[in-house]
DNA sequence: GATACGTGGAC
DNA sequence: TGTCCAAGTAT
């Protein structure tokens, strides 16, 4: 492998340049986002498009403009609606965060999203990546943007050997760009080497036949591309048993409850839902009722469960269902009709406890 | 620097 | 079913 104080002295930097943008010219696809160059439209997608597929950004990001479509209107939107926009995407600490960011460039910014590059990435959900990507798609500001896509291709290009889940090494790439995108247009250069990863220079199988750069490739030359990149292997996720119940009361309402505001799902509602062993879960739902919500009724188990996946835990869901007495006294909750409590309840797990339980 | 943070699709 | 992933950021 080379390292990284070396590995650019007798890469053909030129030539590699040339091929990449010349190949991008004539085959990066069309994209929503690239109909223009309106900074808030690129940086709205780039925020949706972290660790989420193009496809399953295009309609998200059509309703979401179609919405929110001036930093203004996204600024003053209520929160809910913001995130009811997003809901399905993950990851919802991006959408507050993107609000919380455009209210500032609205206030302190006039509007205008920032040249430059400190004072962009000074925003809430700006990291590097998002600093560089919209700095020189939208300013084309010579800023790497390295993502997964420029991390695989570049680890295979110049033969980097190092994790690339590290930060380090994510950090000398960023080196490596700065060094190869002096003179080209960094807009067309970053957005090159990312759409050369996504179709070309692919995770498994990548086309090296039909690959621009593969004689500037050292790890295609070699035949080490399937080596390349390395990655550390991820834990496996923990199991949780979690109790889901829809409640209605004699009124016809169904029963909500807002989560905490940080962490997982945060400020999110779902129906009434607690984590206890498998043995334990009406017992445990039960008393939860009981004691925040004031739900003293014989809770009736569905026999229905699902798993609900995170990156980093599944949630085992079983659906619980009963019919309580008319009240309103609950410590975090409303009850609600079915219509809203179907809307509010968030998060695609939700959706299928409705389901579910019918 | 390791971990939390969603979801749906590919194989 | 399991595994990995997809244009990352905050803490």
């Amino acid at each position: 492998m080379t390292s990284y104080s070396n590995r650019l002295e007798t890469f053909p930097i030129g030539e590699f340049c040339r091929k990449i943008l010349k190949w991008y010219e004539k085959n990066k696809r069309p994209l929503p986002w690239r109909e223009n160059k309106d900074p808030y439209r690129i940086w709205v997608s780039e925020i949706m498009l972290q660790q989420t597929k193009v496809d399953t950004v295009k309609p998200y990001f059509e309703n979401f403009m179609n919405k929110f479509p001036t930093p203004e209107v996204l600024a003053e939107a209520e929160e809910e609606q913001v995130m009811k926009a997003w809901e399905g995407l993950g990851y919802y600490s991006r959408a507050r965060n993107l609000q919380s960011a455009v209210k500032e460039v609205v206030h302190h910014y006039g509007g205008e999203i920032p040249k430059s590059p400190e004072d962009f990435a000074s925003l809430k959900g700006v990291g590097p990546y998002t600093k560089g990507a919209v700095m020189s798609i939208a300013y084309d500001l010579e800023e790497p943007a390295v993502d997964g896509n420029v991390m695989r291709v570049l680890a295979r290009v110049l033969l980097i050997g190092d994790d690339i889940g590290k930060q380090r090494t994510r950090k000398q790439v960023e080196q490596d760009v700065r060094a190869l995108m002096v003179g080209t247009s960094p807009a067309d250069f970053n957005q090159a080497l990312m759409e050369l990863g996504a179709l070309v220079c692919t995770p498994k199988n990548p086309d090296c036949t039909a690959c621009p750069v593969n004689n500037t490739c050292r790890a295609y030359q070699r035949g080490m591309t399937r080596e390349l990149p390395v990655k550390a292997k991820k834990k496996k996720q923990q199991r949780q048993t979690m109790a889901a119940a829809v409640i209605e009361n004699k009124n016809g309402e169904i029963l909500v409850e807002q989560r905490p505001d940080k962490g997982l799902l945060a400020g999110m509602w779902q129906f009434p839902m607690v984590e206890a062993s498998p043995a334990l879960l009406h017992e445990a739902m039960s008393n939860y009722l009981k004691e925040t919500h004031h739900v003293d009724v014989v809770l009736e188990a569905t026999e229905q469960r699902f798993d609900h996946v995170f990156s980093h835990l599944i949630w085992d869901i079983h659906v619980f269902r009963t019919t309580a007495h008319a009240h309103t006294l609950t410590l975090n909750g409303k009850w609600l009709t079915k219509t809203k409590a179907k809307q509010l309840a968030f998060s695609v797990s939700h959706q299928k406890i409705w389901e579910q339980q019918l």
